[in-house]
DNA sequence: TTGAAAGCGCTACCAC
DNA sequence: GTGGTAGCGCTTTCAA
């Protein structure tokens, strides 16, 4: 393996000239540059990772701390991940993979042995048990997701309010007067993923406006629970029952038990929520499906972390983005198509 | 940040004493080494990675080269990296993720800057254009998937033509004389994803032995040209048609498609494949499903990796390791049971 | 515009 | 069983 020095001897100068021709960080000649990258390219050589970091205290890498517990739902997570990779390539970092296994512990390890420069939490929590730790840590932190207390902290995720509002307005264009809410269990919500919450309000929040009634049906995102709450919803409507669910397990398995029950999605039933669907999927889903744009939130979590890595002030930060979601794909109901991408401002 | 320096001073040992407590590599007095440990944790030391691996010639850290193609199924794919990512901190080592979307200059580039110690490929083609750069590299690699030439290689995979013969058996228990498989475009098998080739070669030479027929659809991932199979499939078909794919994509899409045209899967017609399914989806699928173990074969990746990365001998080398598929799930066939795994040897 | 050299924090060799 | 110390390959002053 060469190094700047062989580069530096192959190209007649400094091994501090090599450097700086490669960070650019002071003039160079033409000429010299020039010499420079011959040599480096006649080399193949590649700056060591770890002397680079030891030196300038810069990893150039970001941890993405990732949630594998059963409630997150694989596809969707690695819509993200995808996104975020891809994204930090453009700004010339790697990706560390912190699993959320080693909890706090994870956080303060790859920092604290300064495997990199900067994280992104995904799944956060209502109360999350990491903030505390995060405030201490010295690098900067993006979260994707809202947590109660977000003073401070540079968060960002899709505008469920408004997606929770949307679901409402799309069942009741669908023709229906009253609908059913298929979230997690109550007694986590508030200590756990907010997000339901946050959809909650709007979804209530619209149904007051149009004057339609909505209930809330606990659940969570296995099959057991999810068809106790079916039932429940079944047996106390008068015909067609609507359902909405911010999670996007629940709207994968809703429209194969409805149609256990005989319930066929779309004629009998109505079934709208937001999700990260892939492409080739979106398209034959059973339900109306908001597209919480999974893609968008990445990249500008990996764009804020890096305008604060750069920042001067190293405790720059408190953003606090909400990114709205599409209607990507209507089903089952009259009038609607079944297409066509549409802005919510 | 305290260093190791101020460990030592701390616990009135050399800066090599404390080198040596954390690494084990020679013996410590039962004494220095609590003195040592107390101040490590009195200070919340974190030996500092960059300088590690310039001085040991090692990162502790394993690269992932996931594929981020349309075709890739992001739901599994993630059931891979969520395991990967386990084994390897349990083998005291962090993952760097490598998008393929630099291609073969993002190999050469973690490996030059000596990001990582080895590699993991996924999503191996027949005829990977990835090979000749990894011959040369200086890391062990392990493929998760089996190119053509696998000489010197060190490949693991799931045992797909065991696979394409399991599904031809549950297919001819579910009363079919005759099926249809769905795989890739043919032109592309053979020169991209081998394994549809495997799996053909498995479920051909059942069909003989079991005295059914079969015929190969060649189709891709889009609803488009599988809506094109299923179509020829009916027009071809006397009675109740039998669909068999190894692709997971294709196996969410089935269900969906025949309902469309009219026919209830497990009832007017049998989907017969093999994925990796998340459990929370497993016992609502439509399809008859052979797991493909995900979660043994990144297991087993992982393990052979450190195995190699341990070995005195530079290239060693050469596994070639096939995972059994298992039975997971059965649906829509008369005389089965919906559930309990079997071994399949 | 360029070079020399002092570290960055750790490991591992050589002494004792 | 332990300590001293020479690097690992880079960045970044300080000098010229």
């Amino acid at each position: 393996m060469p190094t700047s020095k062989d580069v530096a001897a192959v190209a007649g100068v400094s091994q501090s000239t090599v450097s700086y021709v490669m960070s650019g960080k002071r003039p160079i000649s033409e000429k010299t540059r020039l010499r420079v990258e011959a040599a480096i390219e006649q080399l193949t050589y590649r700056p060591n990772a770890g002397a680079r970091a030891l030196a300038s205290r810069k990893s150039q890498v970001i941890g993405l701390v990732i949630p594998l517990t059963p409630e997150s739902h694989f596809g969707s997570l690695m819509e993200f991940i995808a996104v975020i990779a891809a994204t930090a390539r453009r700004h010339d970092h790697d990706v560390l993979l912190v699993t959320d296994e080693e909890g706090n512990q994870g956080l303060e390890r790859v920092v604290g042995q300064q495997l990199c420069d900067g994280l992104i939490l995904m799944q956060v929590h209502a109360e999350d048990e990491r903030i505390p730790v995060v405030r201490k840590l010295r690098v900067p932190v993006v979260f994707i997701g809202i947590p109660n207390d977000s003073a401070g902290l540079n968060c960002i995720d899709a505008d469920f309010a408004r997606a929770g509002e949307l679901c409402v307005e799309e069942m009741s264009q669908a023709g229906h007067t009253s609908g059913v809410i298929i979230g997690w269990r109550t007694q986590l919500v508030g200590s756990k993923l907010n997000y339901v919450d946050r959809f909650l309000g709007g979804a209530k929040g619209a149904a007051q406006g149009l004057g339609v009634t909505l209930d809330h049906l606990p659940a969570s995102t296995d099959r057991r629970s999810i068809e106790a709450a079916v039932d429940a919803c079944v047996a106390g409507s008068d015909g067609r029952p609507a359902f909405i669910s911010p999670d996007m397990t629940t709207l994968e398995l809703l429209p194969r038990i409805l149609r256990e029950k005989g319930l066929e999605p779309g004629r009998d039933a109505s079934v709208i929520g937001v999700g990260a669907v892939s492409e080739a999927l979106v398209e034959l889903q059973e339900s109306t499906i908001l597209d919480i744009q999974p893609r968008l939130v990445s990249q500008r979590a990996v764009e804020i972390l890096f305008n604060l890595m750069n920042a001067d002030n190293p405790d720059a930060g408190g953003t606090l983005e909400l990114i709205p979601p599409l209607v990507t794909h209507r089903h089952g109901t009259a009038g609607h198509s079944a297409t066509a991408p549409q802005s919510t401002g």
